[in-house]
DNA sequence: ATCATTGCAAACACTTTGCATACGC
DNA sequence: GCGTATGCAAAGTGTTTGCAATGAT
């Protein structure tokens, strides 16, 4: 997909959820689509001010609360002190590495508990979070204790 | 379990691991044995220091991260802004309503997932939430609309 | 011209830090 | 008496709010 593509393509989606794509929104949904990395607020920001020099975090703030209302993106709040963003996919796990810090996705087969939960709530989101210690930080502190 | 048994108890709990185990120490991992309503450092705060009328909120929060530290208790991130505390016991599901903001505790059978995922990191802690509207909630929106 | 969007600055809320006081062995 | 635990006050950090400036149709 083209640069032009991917905008026109984004700013058909917001449109659809009757958002009008802004420049700041259309840059702000096009990170998250090309940095899939659950960034926080401040990365979003300091990458994209490099782009929009006027940009502020109001903004971002702003613009990332209107597309969870819309339901485009998820937050995820396996950080204790901030929340990451995630644009909206299939359901699948996120894992933190507790050394390193890196939070990857993994993906889930299907989430088992009591059906009654599902029968007599009504879910609107599903979030897993594991905690530990990633394959490369288990590597590196083998090969240091040799 | 008499209030004296209770307390003896905690006081071997917290020895165990190594805690002195002070009368704020004691009195708040009581609040979370009898109150296992995930509450948040402000709940604990305001209901023990009724009891405990010096107590401060450093003090609440330098105990609960020595327990987090020693496994005592865990943290759910359920919430975006803040830190709820649960007392360690075995893996649950936490469901939040989104409408009364109550969170509740249900069993989980079994977590499905790629099995590499465990075979190749170290699983530490493992969180699932799901929001959505609770029974109770569902109820009173459909007798409102009748 | 009007309405929505943006962005600055201030306010807020939760949490952490520095340090002096009080407590327990 | 000495080391740990406590608690006040201040600072820190992520987020929200109020409002004026800007932009789009």
């Amino acid at each position: 997909m083209s640069e032009e593509e991917k905008i026109e393509y984004i700013s058909s989606i917001l449109r659809e959820k009757d958002i009008s794509p802004s420049l700041q929104r259309i840059q702000i949904y096009k990170y998250l689509m090309d940095n899939q990395v659950h960034p926080n607020v401040d990365m979003i920001y300091r990458d994209l001010v490099k782009k929009i020099p006027t940009l502020s975090k109001t903004t971002v703030y702003n613009t990332l609360k209107l597309f969870q209302s819309k339901d485009l993106v998820s937050v995820i709040t396996i950080e204790e002190n901030e929340a990451r963003y995630d644009i909206h996919t299939h359901l699948h796990g996120h894992f933190k590495c507790l050394n390193c810090g890196k939070i990857f996705d993994f993906d889930i087969e299907e989430l088992k508990f009591d059906p009654m939960i599902e029968k007599e709530n009504k879910i609107i989101d599903q979030q897993l979070y594991i905690k530990g210690y990633c394959k490369e930080c288990i590597e590196k502190m083998n090969k240091e204790k040799e």
